[in-house]
RNA sequence: GGGGGAAUUCCAGAGCGGUCAAAUGGGGCAGACUGUAAAUCUGUUGCCUACGGCUUCGAUGGUUCGAAUCCAUCUUCCCCCA
């Protein structure tokens, strides 16, 4: 039987790190950050990474372990955070995993493994070449010879997911399709019990992430975007896909205003919490509480509590 | 006070007599997602008893077989000269 851990999702700005903290105390755990920008060093305030007061002891992992001038990947997450979980088991305790990166949360619970290649392999380099110079169609028909399931799933638009299943197929001979065929039977790594959280209302919402927003502009953002940059990050990188920060980078180069990229990065965050919703309906069996105007954590404690008891943790 | 310009579907903004429920972008809504995932991609977006029908393009009234597109008046806004 796999071991159970226990999972709390939901979109930006719910209080998944509160309520993490607040159950992991009571249920003896640790919190293992699912966070696709979390995991990089000095990225506190744009990412609203627990402070030391925040964790209130509990012990967080997988938050601040990366250099933000390095490319992690969902891959990579998941090999590194395994152990990490499995640690924690060992250990008698509990691993609370908290964070609204999808993609991430899957492949860890799930622990399928990732087809080989990678961005900036040397397959790949060679495919966005070959893109560059001939467009999608030849590539696209290529993919249709060998990997017909795949090139007929995909969009002729999706051209990132056209390189990568080409790049599985030209790496190991074996199309994309099938290692996803394959892998989805596989049983999961973990035993997940997944605490959901979410506005009832859109507007409220939004009204969440607005004041939150406003928070880290006041609690210094633009400085930390500054101080990020100063250590030489390279403009490409992942870590400056960060809401907030890409943003803000345009107030430093002088491209807008603070006050447009304020505004930007409150759209975005709700877009963004859109997306995150959409994906977490596809995870069946999630526990969902209800926030109404105000977040109510006793109540959502006790909830979740009660969860967790039935599901014999506790 | 005089002269000029503009009013379009949630927003911006095309349209300049029929092929217009109205391009395009944004936003909204929905979806996808197996090595960049806070990324990327897709669909949809007036109403309906829906392969057809109904009501829209500031307002009213005209011209015309036919108008968002032409004319008149009115309303509002912008610019210029006073």
């Amino acid at each position: 039987m796999a071991p159970k851990v226990v999972c709390v999702v939901g979109p930006t700005a719910t209080g998944k790190t509160k309520l993490g903290v607040l159950l992991a105390k009571e249920f003896h755990g640790e919190v293992v950050s699912v966070d696709s920008m979390q995991i990089y060093r000095g990225m506190t305030i744009g990412t609203a990474a627990p402070t030391p007061e925040e964790t209130e002891g509990v012990p967080h992992h997988m938050i601040a372990v990366a250099d933000p001038a390095e490319q992690w990947s969902a891959a990579r997450y998941a090999a590194e955070a395994t152990p990490v979980v499995d640690d924690i088991l060992r250990r008698g305790k509990l691993p609370f995993l908290v964070g609204g990166t999808g993609l991430w949360l899957d492949a860890l619970v799930r622990g399928h493994g990732f087809a080989p290649g990678r961005t900036g392999g040397k397959v790949r380099e060679e495919l966005m070449r070959e893109f560059d110079s001939g467009g999608i169609g030849p590539l696209l028909r290529e993919l249709g010879r060998v990997d017909p399931v795949s090139a007929e799933k995909l969009h002729p638009a999706d051209t990132k997911r056209i390189l990568r299943a080409l790049e599985v197929y030209r790496e190991t001979g074996k199309t994309i399709s099938s290692h996803d065929e394959e892998t989805r039977k596989l049983p999961p790594r973990y035993d997940a019990v997944y605490i959901g959280l979410r506005f009832r209302d859109r507007e409220e919402m939004r009204r969440r992430i607005d004041l939150r927003v406003d928070r880290m502009v006041e609690q210094g953002l633009l400085e930390e975007v500054r101080t990020l940059l100063r250590s030489g990050l390279p403009r490409g990188s992942t870590s400056l896909q960060a809401i907030g920060y890409k943003e803000f980078l345009g107030v430093l180069e002088g491209n807008c205003t603070e006050r447009d990229a304020v505004a930007e990065v409150k759209l975005r965050s709700r877009q963004y919490a859109k997306r995150q919703l959409t994906w977490l309906r596809h995870i069946p069996g999630i526990h969902w509480i209800d926030w109404g105007e105000t977040r109510d954590f006793g109540r959502a404690f006790q909830i979740s509590t009660e969860i967790l008891s039935a599901e014999g943790l506790g």
